[in-house]
DNA sequence: GTCTATAAACCGATAGAC
DNA sequence: GTCTATCGGTTTATAGAC
């Protein structure tokens, strides 16, 4: 009787994936607060009741692009920090960045779904906070590999003194976090959401009047001094690559 | 026959107020995209037809609220440069960040209105892009007002060179660009975009379950950093108030 | 300048046949 | 697992009386 085994299972599984498919297509033209049930199963050929045998909800659909989202941004950043190499951190914080800038350059809808508004009336699930410090975590990581190296000074500016909020952030990365100076930690955490601002921006259109076509290079300088910010400091294989 | 001179016309601004306030208070409900034209007027006890005589679409009314919160977060800003006085200009930037981000505590829903993901379907007219640019042009009069007092230094770091993009950014705030070393404001554009994304980071929400009860020590340290960064220097006047 | 009434759509979700 | 039909709402915008 099971001519192909699995099969039942894998056409299901296309019909999940052409609707995501489709649901991120009307991202782009209205938004995640006017995406509609009823204008994506119409556009699928499908009738609107037929999306509830996959999704419980319009609610249930939107996390589902929401993680889809943080997961994509989220292994684009892990995928640069390991092509990277392990030579020069700031070589490597650099990278991940641009890694970032170019998936939400490519993908300026589903950035706006997870990092613009808030959607109005969502209220993310907790399988959201996973997948949505996945950049976080990544640039942890480089970070605390550029501990181990002894590439990462604690006290970069010699400015203010650490702030302590080890002990909140330990829920979320605990083994890694251990790996990172209290005071880097802290000017990580800035640097991650000014990393996100530089973006957004250029994303938002705030740039438009402003920035000409040198963005790239603007970027770039930008996010080097937030490397050097966060205190990550260029190591002797730097000329290497 | 006038009772009392220009009472219609008193009238009729008490009812253009009316209106934006009822709609400021739906923007916290549902976001600028489900803003409606008739929830809003069933609330003030209208009909939805009266509102079209106050404006004549529903995107009209948008761009009345994107340029009052354009203006209000622009005054906000403006008025803490103007009480930090010319002593020191870090302390200054750091006052008028601090007024930003008390703004934005204060009006989350409004912040994400001009700062959060483009509103789907609105196309934001020419009147906004002046109103839009406040906040910028407040930092640029302060760095300004830093290179005539010599405490602004034309390449902070030592790092890589000046961007040009001066002609492009001439046609929004003339006068002032010329004041300022073109490298210099290469990174006050940078540190611009950057001072949002600490913000927005904060007002939508992804600093939960990262960051604790610190923040305002967290976002001070981080503007003080992107002062210098800006290469803005403390003068000799700091200590004194 | 405000109202009622209406046009011409749209929506999420569910019931029940097949 | 997909359909039709439906419930019970929602929307922007306009016409025309007063």
């Amino acid at each position: 009787m099971a001519v192909i085994p699995g099969a039942r299972a894998r056409a299901r599984e296309e019909v999940f994936e052409a609707i995501r498919t489709q649901a991120r297509h009307q991202l782009a033209t209205g938004g995640a607060a006017t995406l509609s049930v009823r204008a994506l199963t119409r556009e699928l050929g499908m009738s609107p009741s037929a999306l509830y045998r996959y999704f419980p909800s319009r609610h249930a659909l939107l996390t589902a692009l929401i993680v889809d989202a943080f997961d994509a941004v989220g292994r684009a950043a892990e995928t640069a920090l390991h092509k990277s190499g392990t030579g020069d951190p700031v070589r490597s914080w650099v990278s991940v960045c641009r890694a970032v800038r170019r998936w939400a350059l490519e993908h300026p809808h589903e950035y706006a779904l997870v990092y613009g508004s808030p959607v109005p009336g969502y209220q993310a699930p907790q399988d959201t906070v996973g997948p949505a410090s996945r950049v976080a975590r990544t640039l942890l990581s480089l970070a605390g590999s550029a501990q181990a190296a002894g590439a990462l000074e604690a006290s970069a500016h010699g400015e203010s003194s650490a702030l302590t909020l080890g002990p909140q952030l330990l829920q979320l990365t605990e083994q890694q976090v251990r790996s990172v100076p209290a005071a880097a930690l802290t000017r990580l955490i800035s640097s991650w959401a000014q990393l996100f601002g530089l973006i957004s921006f250029e994303i938002f259109g705030h740039h438009r009047h402003v920035v000409p076509e040198v963005r790239d290079e603007l970027f770039d300088e930008a996010v080097t001094a937030l490397a050097f910010y966060t205190g990550l400091r260029t190591t002797g294989d730097a000329g290497r690559s």
